[in-house]
DNA sequence: TGAACATATGAGCAAGCATTCATATATAAG
DNA sequence: CTTATATATGAATGCTTGCTCATATGTTCA
C-alpha cells in the first residue's frame, strides 16, 4: 500500500486507489460529463431546489422544449434524474445526491473566482 | 471556515444565488468539462499526487505523446495546470485546488456506487 | 370521439472534439 | 554544427453531440 500522504485536499489514499480502477474513472467522467453542458447544468441546478415539470424547465433554460426533453432523456438514461407522471405532466427530480454535492462544490468554487 | 464540510445538501442559499449568474454557470460547466474526458481526467488525477513531466503522463495514460500534449495545452489554456521547464522536460502541476477537491469528491462518489 | 395541451422521439445537420501523423521547436551533449 | 531526446503544434479525420424540425405518444376534458 502506498504511503504517499497527499493531504492537500484530504483523503489522498482513496484517490490514489480509485485512480487505478478504469471503471471508477469512467463512471466519474460520465458524472462530470453530465454537468459539463450548459443546458444540462441548468436543468440539474434547478432540480436541486425542487422537483419540476418539463414546462417549468423550459422556462428556466433558454432552449426549446424538444432540446430539454432530449437532455432529460440523457440524464434519465444515466440515472441522474427520475420521472413521475402527474396528470399530463412529467415531473422530474434529482435521483443522485452525489450530483447535488458536485453542483454545490462546483458552483461555490467558480463563484469564488468571480467577482463574488 | 472549514473547506471540507461537504454536507449532503447544505448551502442551498448560495447555490440558488449562483444559478442566477450566467457567467458562474458557464465557468462551472467549463471546470466539469475539463474533468469529463477520460484522458484529461487521468492527467489531472495523476497531477493530484505529484508534479509530473510529459513522459510520465504518457506512461500513466494510454495514449500518444501528441494526444497528451494537446490535452495539456487545453488544460493550460483554461488555467487548470501550469508548466515549468526542467532541462529538456516540461513539468506540469495542478494550478487549481478546486479541481483537486472535485476529483476527490467525484471519485469517492463513483467509487461508492461501484463494488467498493 | 375529437380537440387541446404536455411531453417524447426520430431524422438530419452543423459544430465541436479527441486522436493521429508529420513536423517543428527546444534543450543538452558530443 | 550534429545528433539525440523531449515536447509542442498544425492539419486532417472520424466520431460525438446538441440543436431544430416534424411528428408521435400520452393525458384530460368536452
Amino acid at each position: 500500500m502506498d504511503e504517499h500522504d497527499v493531504d492537500k485536499a484530504g483523503e489522498g489514499h482513496r484517490i490514489a486507489e480509485y485512480l487505478q480502477d478504469d471503471e471508477v474513472i469512467y463512471d466519474t467522467t460520465q458524472m462530470f460529463d453530465a454537468l459539463s453542458d450548459y443546458t444540462r447544468f441548468q436543468i440539474l441546478g434547478a432540480l436541486c431546489e425542487r422537483d419540476l415539470c418539463v414546462a417549468e424547465l423550459v422556462d428556466g433554460c433558454h432552449v426549446s422544449q424538444s432540446a430539454i426533453s432530449h437532455q432529460l432523456r440523457l440524464l434519465r438514461d444515466r440515472g441522474l434524474v427520475s420521472v413521475r407522471r402527474d396528470g399530463q405532466r412529467s415531473v422530474y427530480s434529482l435521483d443522485d445526491d452525489h450530483v447535488r454535492t458536485l453542483i454545490s462544490v462546483g458552483l461555490e468554487h467558480a463563484g469564488e473566482k468571480e467577482g463574488r
